[in-house]
DNA sequence: TTAATATATTGACAAAAATCAATATAAAGT
DNA sequence: ACTTTATATTGATTTTTGTCAATATATTAA
């Protein structure tokens, strides 16, 4: 049950830092292998590293590896997987009725 | 620029965290006031505060005070913005040659 | 098989986040 | 005014996360 939310939490983790949003969007132009994001991304390597390993492990990025080099992208699957998740858990459900009766009584706390 | 990365970072610090998923699932059901929440999550009072604060910051919850009490729900026009964002940062743009020109070269890192 | 290159892993440390106890604030009831 | 109740804030502590240096692994080139 409290592993269902961690396990959901993991795919946020993508977007919860600054450096995955870069990488995110630098993966918004197609593939690219780390030396690339490298480059661009203000870390060292193995710091790169942990990030992608991140990525990778919330699904929203996707590793290739090719001889020396690992080619990273965004994982369209995974992606979609990520959007309806967040459209579950920020729904609200329409035929609860727990809304009004906060409201009704003038006093709360009646679950 | 970097503070742009870390602007949108703060929308999804909303839900990378076990306890705030916790919460949005239980918003999902309607309005609540601190008190009931406080009931179902398994943190003091003072940290059930703290998250709220994240959670509101993100835009994905507001708040409503009320005489002592404090309700909150979610928050559909932040949490429209939240989806949005989500789908920008995994959306791959399809005119972008980038890719190609990694696969096509064996020889990588040519940016 | 040795050297070079790309990336991953490990271990240590620093920074950030989560947590709680204590306290502050603010509203309502007496 | 005083007390109670709900929530927020502060300060200290623990846990988690981000970071780097050093090293390991794995692939290619010489």
């Amino acid at each position: 049950m409290q592993d269902e939310y961690k396990e959901q939490a993991k795919v946020f983790k993508a977007c919860c830092d600054e450096t995955r949003i870069m990488v995110l969007s630098l993966l918004q132009s197609g593939e690219k292998c780390a030396c690339v994001l490298l480059e661009k991304v203000n870390v060292g390597q193995p710091t790169l590293s942990h990030h992608m390993k991140i990525l990778v492990d919330s699904g929203v990025v996707s590793a290739r590896k090719q001889g020396k080099w690992t080619y990273y992208s965004i994982d369209e699957s995974g992606s979609e997987k990520a959007k309806e998740l967040l459209n579950l858990l920020t729904t609200v459900k329409k035929d609860s009725a727990s809304s009004e009766l906060c409201e009704s009584e003038e006093g709360c706390c009646n679950e």
